[in-house]
DNA sequence: AAACGACCTGAGGGTTAGCTGAACGGTCAC
DNA sequence: GTGACCGTTCAGCTAACCCTCAGGTCGTTT
């Protein structure tokens, strides 16, 4: 469930969701969210902390479901002392990236489901969810945090070709104003610290996009 | 549905898709755009981003349909703001093989997850629309984007004689000043990367123009 | 068979998309 | 404060690409 007053976030994230194949519900303000909640026992909740009516804070209390807030960033820490153990939070401006990473990371600490495996492989390449350790050919590489975000997309859409508006739109914030190149600077860095040895993973499409994908066996 | 205040644009685009079999509802500003969605439910919409009246963004937020965009080229930035996941867009002048491709991908990816089949096939030739890889024979080819967009359109139009002037505008943005000679050329291109091998696929019919086909089963 | 038009293709020039090193400013830990 | 790290922009460069052109080939007509 999806909990925002502005329609564009709540757009934005609900369809977003229903895209990776989640099931979305969505409300505007506290009021709702509770009742909603109620009816419809959802798995998780994200909410924002800043509602019309009721603070966020305080709905949470009344939902028997783990909580992914959403806080402005200059938030200070005590204003989510009311986090619980398996509640969560993202500061906006997020990046998609970062909201389905933190849902899927409750969810897999709130469901019973035995350590369902949080690595991602591609060839040679791995990459670990949890730990956010990623190794190429078994030697592990240090990432900043907008590589690692750039490198799971790349992976969890492997073998699909991804445009730089989408990766734009997915990886970085959305109120990011900049242009494009910042994606050409992104995926260089990548090529240079996962990307140096054959086979090569990361491919330009030139004036379509970029791909990840392990190369056909016959060349 | 196609939005936009030049009627040579809506018209060219509202005939290229009728052609292919879609029904086309047209809207020359943001106004009459939100009118005639709301009551025709349409299952996608073309969205000219300059509009006489409103921006076309504010228009796609009112409108609960996917959205491909039509923008200006020199817009520097390449990141769409208001983008939603589904969406996506083009840049104008293009051709119609990009609007119908882009249109088909966003169907696609809107549509119930049944797993349509990307693929066309003609003999031993194959092309994905979506990782735009090209096969033939088994082997992979590697083709520039003007030359995937004209395969595409042969693949598309397989079995059907294609003029040089209807090739050119299809596959040509409609801006293309330059004569029919440059589709020579690509067929050439063509020839030489994925048809160097028997059975022959492109053919040429002098004066009438091209046509892919496989050739008789009997000689 | 000659003449003509249509087509093919190699070569070349102008253009553009993408790559990357460098620089700048911001943030954070110490 | 100070330094390390990070995110972003920018500009020069390169390679890929698009288009044109011209000389040659091939098919058709006279």
């Amino acid at each position: 469930m999806v909990v925002d007053d502005e329609p564009s976030i709540r757009d934005l994230l609900s369809a977003s969701l229903r895209f990776s194949g989640f099931e979305v519900l969505t409300a505007a303000d506290g009021q709702e969210a509770v009742e909603v909640a109620e009816r419809a026992s959802p798995d998780l909740v994200v909410l924002d902390v800043m509602l019309p009516d009721l603070d966020g804070l305080e709905v949470a209390k009344r939902i028997d479901a783990p909580v992914l807030f959403l806080t402005a960033r200059d938030a200070t820490e005590d204003k989510i002392a009311g986090l619980r153990v398996g509640d969560d939070y993202v500061t906006k401006p997020f990046s998609l990236e970062e909201v389905q990473a933190r849902i899927r990371a409750v969810l897999r600490r709130t469901r019973v489901e035995g350590a369902p495996a949080t690595r991602l492989k591609v060839a040679d390449l791995e990459l670990d969810e949890d730990s956010r350790e990623v190794w190429r050919g078994g030697r592990q590489v240090r990432l900043s945090p907008t590589e690692f975000k750039l490198l799971h997309y790349f992976m969890v859409n492997a073998g699909r070709v991804l445009s730089k508006a989408q990766i734009l739109d997915h990886v970085w914030n959305y109120d990011f104003g900049g242009d494009a190149g910042v994606v050409e600077s992104y995926v260089s860095y990548l090529r240079r610290k996962v990307d140096d040895v054959e086979p090569r993973l990361i491919h330009t499409l030139r004036s379509v996009g970029y791909v990840l994908r392990e190369p056909p066996p016959a060349g």
